[in-house]
Parts: structure tokens; C-alpha cells; sequence
DNA sequence: AATGAATGAGTTTTCATTCAT
DNA sequence: TATGAATGAAAACTCATTCAT
């Protein structure tokens, strides 16, 4: 990503923070269209005048539009991984730590709809725009959660708390299916149900709802 | 545009066919492209030639291209509408009754991917490709199953075999949100774990996953 | 013009008088639609349509959309020495003579706008709309016009009426043109006086100014 | 689109000429092809080849091919007021004058029958491409025309030179009238007279006749 | 690094005309 | 003759990208 950070050094550092802010001011236009309108969709002329900067500006940073949605793209799991607080779930009761699990997800998707509808784009394309170095972030965004949804599977088991059967990988696929398909389909769903699924309200009624469906279907 | 040509003389009968044909054969076409592509990304040449008609034939029949769009879509509901089956719920037992939902929802969503693709770009761009005539049409299409939910948990409730405190609407959302995912992230998801989501096996292998987790979760 | 007219026998009747219906509805729509778009923009469908009739009847009576165009045009010429009413003019003094000529080239232009538009057209494009045969049909037109002018004049000189010095076919140019211009130019010249030149009112104070400014410059 | 553009600091001053000269040649060549096809038969692909510059020049400097047309009307009349020598008529005797105002609007309608074709394409539309702002200019164009009839007419007027019925508005109109309809329907008219109107000899011949009439109708 | 302008290929849409019935 | 559908060429307009300054 932060392929072409030249000046480095402490004589040039306004210039250096100057170029930072353009590159991050062009992320997060780019982030708006590419989550709205998709790679294909996606106008480049739009993403510099939401940005304020000449269109230009885009190509001298990421290359060409693709380049620019692979990084808005990995620039997401990146964050999604660093939002992973390492959690104590070593002294933390397994039915505390897969609600402490659960809210994170339910709390990642909803604060972060716009990666999210990047990373349905990618799966649209069957992960045409995906490079092998974002797959590789893909993992590495999501491992911590993957190990920590087993180790505490696996301690809630022990302690029979949890079904034996319960498979994690599974189970972190499920977690992320409820609480990701609320966002990412609010409209339709919205106009199925007669009322505004993404109101402050119906949304913790959802998180609640989640919770505990997850927690009931772990029982043993 | 789009008007429903009925010619009920006898003498047209086979140009009507001949034009519905067309019409259908175009519908499929865009189907697949704007599946693959969403509607901005899809390419009106493409469709036509994959439908082998004129191009100009899509503007004969469907106006313009987001017409088009919105026709495909309906369609769509229009085909999950008619494929919910007159189920006899009344005399079968709630947990087969959910489990029976439960597979056709899997089902469905298995069986037409480009469909639900379309509604996520719909959802992408917040509706607004949604006319409320399209709303309508999803209404329509999604009301039969979400009766069914609301008369199979009431039964199974009454006799005790599901939790009291279960809403059917987040039911619903719940059920369709763990088979959705699966395919709308299948390619991601399965960067993530290492292995092809899609493959026969590991479909059905989810299948039986989902309908255990779900009546797990529902049980008192 | 007439050019197909087939089926003039007496068992046909109905028959020729529907075409000629046809024709006279396809003529009268096409007047509407050429004088305001001109030939090149002037839509085929579009004259099919507000002539209720499919389009494919343009081409079986006329053709194409030039030659429609070209009978258009030669109607109106035709129309316009129809008009012409076989003035008495051997028995008509000079002055009222030229009042009535003023007046009908004045009526006709008001009462044809949209005649003179197509013929403004045809000027624009050098007459590349004009066959030989229309050109024709446009002496044939003007002819008797011209021929009234030069008489009244050369009678009004002898009896001392109008100034010796004036030339029929300047007078012939200049009358039409005040009368014209108002009403080809109606739009921009209301913008620049600031009130709407095509209300009634207006109208008869500009017959009554062009009337008299004719007759004044024609005094000895 | 179309904004002015000023670039007031001196670094910016050749790309400023160099957009202004494209600007400019898209202008003329526009103005060309406009006045021989009107906005709806005119070719944007024309257009732009005759100006030798890429088509999506046209769009980036003007917006469309309906704005270009503005444009180009916009800044005809703009030359016509700029036309508008400043004359100094207090100092000009009553008839001196008339002459002087009848020739200048005749040699301007003679010099830009471009422009007035374009006139005439609004007109025939009906005013549909005239937006507020190309009336404020067709007003202030033509207002310091009507001053100066009126001046010199009241002038005249009040020097016996002049009949005092004579309405200021109505001689602009008809001025503009003999003018104008001479060279926009020279093609037609060609045809009724038997000669071509357009030959050099014809055209100041005509100037001479227009002169003559309008001061003679003047006349007390 | 930033800006306005330019490029060339592509994309949607339009339209006169013709075909089949 | 009348109708709906089809054809193929062209037209307006768009867009990612590059150039010159």
C-alpha cells in the first residue's frame, strides 16, 4: 500500500504529512464511491472532486483506478485488524468472551458498511480486483478473530458449557453471515418488513437478537 | 415501455410468442450480466450479443438499461414468489416444518445466485433502483415464507418445542442472513479459510450446519 | 405528389377515400413536425404517432422522410395558390388593390407559420430539400402574386398613385418580408420588446402598421 | 461548464490563451454547423472535426451540444452589440441618420447570416433553447438599436422630417424585416424571380431599394 | 505535486428504414 | 394496407488516463 512514501526524511516533513492527508483524504472519497457504485461503477472524476483534489492526484498516489480500489480495499482489512483489541480471553468465562466476540463483529460490520460492500464487490467479481498480496491481508484480517473464536469454543466446551459439536469455522462464518446481512441488505429487507431496519433503535434490537441466537445455539 | 402486450386475436398469437421469447431471452442474458457486473459495470452489448438480438431490441422492449435492471429484478421476485410451494404446514410437525423452510430458503438462495446479486447492488446504492413498484414485488415475494415462519414458530411454541421469546421477523432476516452469506462471500470467505466454499461437498456440509444451528437456537 | 394514388375506380371508393384520409392526417402531422424541428430533426415515429397511424404507413405513401418532407412542402405551395383568389383587379382601384394584396400576403403568412418555417428550411440548406419539380411548384406559386403587384403598380404609376421609381419584384421581396419576419422571428423580437408579439392584439396593429408603411413608401 | 475561466496570475497566462483559443475555434466551427443544420441536424462529430480538436473537447468546454448552441447564440449576439459603433447621432442630421441606421443593420444581417440562421432555429423551436439569460442578451443587444431609432426619429419627427404616426418599435421590426428576410429566404425566392439573389450586384442593389423605402414611407 | 486541458476508445441511446405476418 | 418487431448505422456523451505547464 504505502508504495511510493519518498521523503522520509525530517527536511521534508510538512510535504511528507501534506502528501499523507492527500493520500488519506483520496481513501476515504474513494471508500464513499467504491462502496456506493462499485469498482465498475465507480466514476474517478467523482472520487477527486469529493476529495477536493485534481484527478490527477489519484494516478501520481495509486496508479490508476483499480490500484486505488485494491488500496481503499486493503486499507479496510487493515483496519479491521487493527480494531481487533487483543482481548484477555484467557481470564475471561467463555459465555462473556463469545458475547465479547459476537458484539465485535456485530459492531465492526455496522460501523464499517462501506468495506463491507467493497469486499461483496470483490466476491461479485469472484476476486478479480483481489491481488495475492490482498488475499493475504484477507487472512491475516482475520485470523486473530478465527483463533480466538476457537479458543474460546474450545474452553467453552471443556467446561460444557458449549454444544461438542460446534464447528469454528462454522461458527465464525454464521457470526459474520447475521450480523452482516442485516447491513448490507437493510433496504430490501427494510421494504419486506415495513419499517427502517437501520433506525438507531431496530439496530441494537438486532445486536440483542443476535446475541442471544448465537448464545441459545451454542447451548450443549 | 415494458407494457404488458397481451394480443389475444388469434392471428397474432405467434408473433406474441415470438416477442415474449425474445423478451425472456434478453431477461436471462441481463441476468447473468448484471449479476456479474451490477448495473453499472454491465455493458448493454454484452447482453444483447449474449442474447444474440439487436441491441436496439432492449431499448424496444425495456426502455433503457436501469429499466432493464428493474425488470430482471422483478422477474426475480417475481420466480421466489412462484417458487414457494403451497407448503401444507398445517399437517406437519413445527421442528420438520422448520426444518423444511429452512432447506428451501438454502435452497433458493443456492439455486439463484445471480438474483440475489442483483439485490445486493441494490441495496449498494441504497434503493435506488428500487421503484415502489419493485417494492411492492418484494413484498409479495417475501410475505408466503414469512407466514409460514410466523405459523411454524407459533405451533412449535405452543408445544413447547421453541424458545417463547423468538421473533419470527428477526427469524426470518436470521435465516436468510447464514444461507445468503455463504454465497454472496464465498470467495473471500474462502481465502479466509483455506479451502473452496463452493465445492458440492462443502455447500452441503453448510446446509446441515445452518438447519442444526437454527433449530439449536430455537429450542426452549 | 400524388403519386400512388391507384384504386380511382368506383368499386373502390371507400377504400381511396380511407387512403386519402391517411394521407391527408400523415400531411398535417407532418407539417406540425417538420416546422418546428425541421427535416433533419424531425423525428419518423414521432409523426407516426401524433398522426395515429404505424410508422411503416410514412413509407408505403410517401417513401421516405424526404420525399414526406417534399410533399409537405409542395402542398403548402399548392395551398398558397390555391389560396389566391382570381382578384378583379381590372375593376379595383390601384390603391385598395394594393391594401387587399398586402392583406392576403399578410393573412396568409399569419394564418400559414408553419408552411413558412419549412420553407425557411428549405433556404437554410440551400435548397437541397428542393427538387426540380418543387421549384417548379414555387414559381407557380408566386407567379400570380407577382403578376397582381405589377399590375396594380404600373396602373397606380399611370394614374400618379405610387412613385414611378418602384420596382415590382423589390415591392414583391419587401412585402413579404414585413409580413414574414413578425412571425418567423415572433420568439427573439417579443424578447426584445418586451411583450408577446402572437397576442391577437398585436397582431392586428402590426397588419394595420405594415398596410400603411407600404402604402406611404409607395406615394409619389 | 462554461464558467469564465480567469486565471489572473501570470504562470497560468499561456494555458489561458490556449484554452481560450480552443474554446473560440469551437465556437466558429459551431457556429458553421449550426446555422446550416440547426441544433437538431447538426453533428457534434462535425463540429469537432472542423475545429480539429477531440470531441470531448466540446463537452469538457461547453457541457453538451444543446449548450454549445447557447453558447454560440449567446456570443452572437453579444458581437452584434459590440457591432454597435458608438454613433454619434446628436450630431447627424435626421435622414443622415436613418440612412446610417438602416445600412448598418442590413450590412450586419449580410455579414452574419450565421447568426441570424441560428436566430431562426430558436424561433422555430419556439424559444425552447432560449434560457433567461440568452434573453437578457438579446435585449441588451438589440436595446441600444431601438434608442437610437427612437432618437433620431423623434428627432426627425419634431423637425418636420418625419410623419409623426410612425411607431419607434414598429420601424425596428420592419427595418429588420426587409433586412433580414432577404438573405434567409435568397434561396426560394431565387427560384420565383429567376435569378440569384445572392450575387454581389443583387445585394447592394437591394440595400439601395431598402434605403429608399423605408425613407420614403417616412416621409410626412 | 498540482492544475487545466487533451486524448482516444468505449458506451448508451437514437433513428430511419425494412421485415414478416 | 396495417402492425409489431427487427436491423444496422450513427449519434451523443462518458471516462480512464495522459500531457504540458
Amino acid at each position: 500500500m504505502e508504495a511510493k512514501r519518498k521523503h522520509s526524511e525530517n527536511g521534508q516533513r510538512r510535504q511528507y504529512d501534506k502528501s499523507g492527508r492527500t493520500r488519506a483524504t483520496i481513501l476515504a472519497a474513494a471508500l464513499r464511491e467504491f462502496s456506493t457504485h462499485g469498482l465498475a461503477g465507480a466514476r474517478v472524476d467523482r472520487i477527486a472532486k469529493s476529495a477536493k483534489v485534481n484527478n490527477h492526484a489519484l494516478y501520481y498516489h495509486f496508479g490508476n483506478k483499480s490500484a486505488l480500489f485494491r488500496a481503499v480495499l486493503e486499507n479496510g482489512y487493515d483496519a479491521f485488524r487493527a480494531r481487533q483489541a487483543p482481548r484477555d480471553l484467557k481470564n475471561t468465562p467463555p459465555l462473556e468472551g463469545m458475547v465479547e466476540i459476537v458484539s465485535d463483529v456485530f459492531e465492526f460490520v455496522r460501523d464499517t458498511p462501506e468495506h463491507m460492500a467493497l469486499v461483496l464487490d470483490v466476491n461479485r467479481n469472484r476476486g478479480a480486483h483481489l491481488t495475492a498480496d490482498a488475499s493475504e491481508r484477507v487472512r491475516a484480517a482475520a485470523s486473530p478473530l478465527l483463533r480466538d473464536i476457537e479458543f474460546v469454543l474450545r474452553r467453552g466446551k471443556s467446561l460444557g458449557l458449549f454444544a461438542k459439536h460446534v464447528n469454528p469455522e462454522h461458527l465464525y462464518l454464521t457470526i459474520f453471515a447475521v450480523c452482516n446481512f442485516y447491513f448490507t441488505n437493510a433496504y430490501t429487507v427494510s421494504a419486506v418488513v415495513g419499517r427502517d431496519l437501520l433506525q438507531p433503535g431496530a439496530i441494537r434490537t438486532r445486536k440483542k437478537h443476535i446475541v442471544r441466537f448465537v448464545l441459545d445455539a451454542l447451548r450443549p
